[in-house]
DNA sequence: CCGATATGCAACTATTTGGTTGCATGTCGA
DNA sequence: TCGACATGCAACCAAATAGTTGCATATCGG
């Protein structure tokens, strides 16, 4: 995704997964929690919510897919943390799309006005 | 969603169905064509797509419900056009997250080395 | 070695989602 | 007024999703 380009429908395919992970209240709670205090063990991560610990895991293993989250192994825990990424991708095309709603009002009003 | 505040409960709450909603190819499609060109009617964001009107349909409104999207009737055509305010506040919601991974890997980093 | 801790795997269920088809309604234009 | 166009509404369907429970496995610490 380029930084001056329109939203190519390349842009389109690579994002749309990175807000499906995102565009659940759990998810993006654990996304909140991972960047707030760094690396956790799945444990951790399960303290506080109201849902299982296989919850918490299934919903971590959809934030993999995505490319939002990776763990790495350490002993008998596994860690996660946050990987910048694609979650910087999907920011980029938010800016897009907020970028290129202004240019087409400007249009239309130029248009209206002639 | 505050400027410089942390990723609030309310934030997560706010933005997690806006993301939800551009979490589907199709629905992200629509809103790049309607950033693209400007409002439109039904008929006319069903072009091109390989999906039925009634479909198309469902999708703006599920768009309109998270606020991304609203439409206005004009004849018997009804204009859809983005909104941008929810839009800015997911694109917020993700620099609050690039920003304070940031700061959690600098404050991990300087623990370590200490 | 043993118990406690941390996780993995599989089966199962309920709900949501994305899509369809068929038909009704409303509006534009000649 | 009449046909074509634009949309709305409802019923229905298959697949994906979010969650559970039960049990197996692996590792840490004393």
């Amino acid at each position: 995704m380029s930084r001056k380009g329109k939203l190519s429908a390349a842009a389109v395919r690579d994002s749309a997964p990175v807000f499906a992970a995102l565009g659940d209240e759990t998810r993006l709670r654990l996304v909140a929690r991972l960047c707030e205090h760094g690396p956790q063990s799945i444990a951790r991560l399960t303290e506080g919510e109201p849902l299982t610990r296989q919850a918490i895991t299934k919903h971590l293993r959809v934030l993999a897919d995505a490319g939002i989250a990776r763990d790495l192994r350490r002993g008998r825990e596994r860690l996660w943390e946050l990987e910048r990424r694609r979650i910087d991708e999907a920011r980029l095309c938010l800016d897009l799309v907020s970028r290129e709603w202004d240019e087409a009002l400007a249009r239309l009003k130029a248009f209206v006005e002639s």
